[in-house]
DNA sequence: ATGAAAGCGCTAACAC
DNA sequence: GTGTTAGCGCTTTCAT
């Protein structure tokens, strides 16, 4: 029950099969030239000493990674269903996912330089925080893919949300239901904000309700969104769009506190449809990006620049989806 | 802007600097042994050129990665939470982190192979779902630290809270503001579910209140607090104890759905202070488990078992805190 | 179908 | 203080 003092290498396999190194690595790659039987014989003692390939040797060797980096920030709410995503898609390309994040206290910086060293052959980036710069750097020596950030630089790959359109569907979904004086509660300087705000003002003027905007300052958090709520108060809209669900929900408790309900009294949608959305306590209607075909293109992306598939435009927008839960309802009788 | 086609190497960082490739190894890990006027230049050559050395050829070589594998899961509310403690720990005891995820479709032990064939020298894994058997196998080959969940096995070390303490202090604050049927809403299966059951049974008992022990079977999931509620309903405790904050989420819902307010008619308290439970919408009152106390241990633990330093005892039990939010409150009059 | 030999980028041991 | 040499575990020619 002893930790082995000395791992399990090729030599090994192949002395215990009495062949040489090199039929081995043919063997375990599943690399053509290799009798039948002295594969299974090779495969079956590789499997009995509990050979496991080293893969920095292996990719020393190669030159080839076939790796892919990936940084994500453990404060955002739905990088880690991101993930789930780019693992299907790099799993199903031959690829590897490597993984770095970003923290509190470990800046994206330092998550990247650890990708980079493991010799990462592309990197997909989750809303990076890096300035426009750095990116740029970073993409002089390899493959960058953003996501869910727009990127003016023509060497960054980008895979976004359409977020004009999805603020857009927010006001729809709220003008549908008979909502005439809809807020937009900002998201400052935050990555998206613009577009979504822009999203919103495009969708009032369209519907005829261009002398109806109105945009208070917020954020991305929930206090944000509760000081939003505090301006709101005096003059209250019966509907409201947010930059995201956490300054939503901030929203709604300060509504609720002061005895506007939603939807009874209010209408309220937020965005990203964040795992805690989905709480039957939130039951927030709100603007999903479609997480799953992000991730898709993005590795597809991030491939393509590896092998040097020439790509037509360097950014993709995915469209959004409204999900209507509870906190969307009717226009109020009387307002 | 084109991608440099092939990398910057130790030779090349030599060659420009015109000395041997040792040297510059040894510039490059801060290593004694280089003139202060060499070193500064290679220095400025290294970053000029824009070296970053291999990390693989680096490990390979020098038959250490310093390296410490992760498993966490995409789905687990707070094991990103986690990941920011070990990243600072790691970071401070000059080790690296690579991280595997385990997604809904990625099993842990693809996650795990991941990590073996990168070389770490130790693995920690957050709620492991492995098989106790597959566990010992893997402690064979390297340390093995597994957080949050207890593991009856010899060969595995154990970072976990001391959850039947936690929900001791979950009834001792209820039964400090008055209440006295409390209920508890069981986890099953789930790892900790039994210590949080057992901790509330005796919790009970030493408030003389063994005769009022009521167990109802709940799980792990939002809906399993919901089930477990529709049971309660008929005759309605003062005091809930959950497995974890989704369930009380969700319990939460169905009794406010009857009538049933908390913490004026009904006080409820979660397990795991998830993120989600400190929006103001839910302010539920729970257990924290000392995330930060654990990601440090875990990876003291590790350290010490890669060093061979020897340890008293494998388990590392960590006390939770109770986080007194708004979903919990004095019994009310009439009850 | 199989083996011998070279070498990926780096570090360690030793020489100077 | 600096250079030389050998080799980590593997893949890749190139022979056979």
């Amino acid at each position: 029950m002893q930790t082995p003092d000395r791992r399990i290498t090729l030599a090994d396999v192949a002395a215990e099969a009495g062949v040489s190194t090199a039929l081995v690595s043919i063997v375990m790659r599943g690399a053509p030239g290799a009798g039948a039987a002295t594969r299974e014989r090779v495969l079956e003692i590789a499997q009995r000493l509990g050979y496991q390939p080293d893969s920095r040797a292996r990719l020393l060797r190669s030159g080839r990674s076939r790796l892919l980096g990936v940084v994500f920030d453990v404060r955002h709410p739905f990088h880690v269903d991101v993930l789930t995503g780019l693992y299907d898609a790099a799993d199903k390309a031959g690829y590897q996912l490597t993984l770095s994040a970003e923290t509190p206290r470990r800046a994206d910086r330092a998550a990247v330089d650890d990708l980079l060293q493991d010799r990462c052959e592309a990197l997909i980036l989750l809303t990076p925080s890096l300035r426009t710069a750095d990116l740029a750097a970073l993409a002089a020596r390899l493959p960058v893919v953003a996501m869910m950030r727009a990127v003016r630089q023509r060497d960054v790959d980008v895979v976004q949300t359409d977020d004009r359109r999805g603020a857009r569907q927010a006001v729809d979904h709220l003008v549908g239901l008979g909502h005439r004086r809809i807020a937009h509660v900002d998201g400052g300087t935050q990555h998206g904000a613009a577009e979504r705000r822009t999203g919103y003002e495009e969708a009032m003027r369209d519907h005829g309700l261009g002398g109806l905007i109105r945009i208070v300052p917020g954020g991305s958090g929930e206090e944000d969104g509760a000081r939003a709520a505090a301006g709101l108060l005096a003059d209250p809209p019966t509907a409201v769009t947010t930059f995201n669900d956490l300054a939503a929900t901030g929203l709604l408790d300060v509504l609720r506190r002061h005895g506007l309900d939603a939807p009874r009294d209010i209408s309220v949608v937020g965005y990203d449809d964040s795992s805690f959305s989905r709480l039957a306590h939130v039951d927030l209607t709100t603007v999903a990006q479609d997480i799953e075909e992000m991730a898709t293109r993005a590795v597809g992306r991030a491939i393509d620049r590896i092998e040097t598939v020439p790509v037509a435009r360097r950014e993709v927008v995915i469209a959004p989806r409204l999900v209507v839960r509870g906190t969307t309802g009717p226009l109020p009788i009387r307002s």
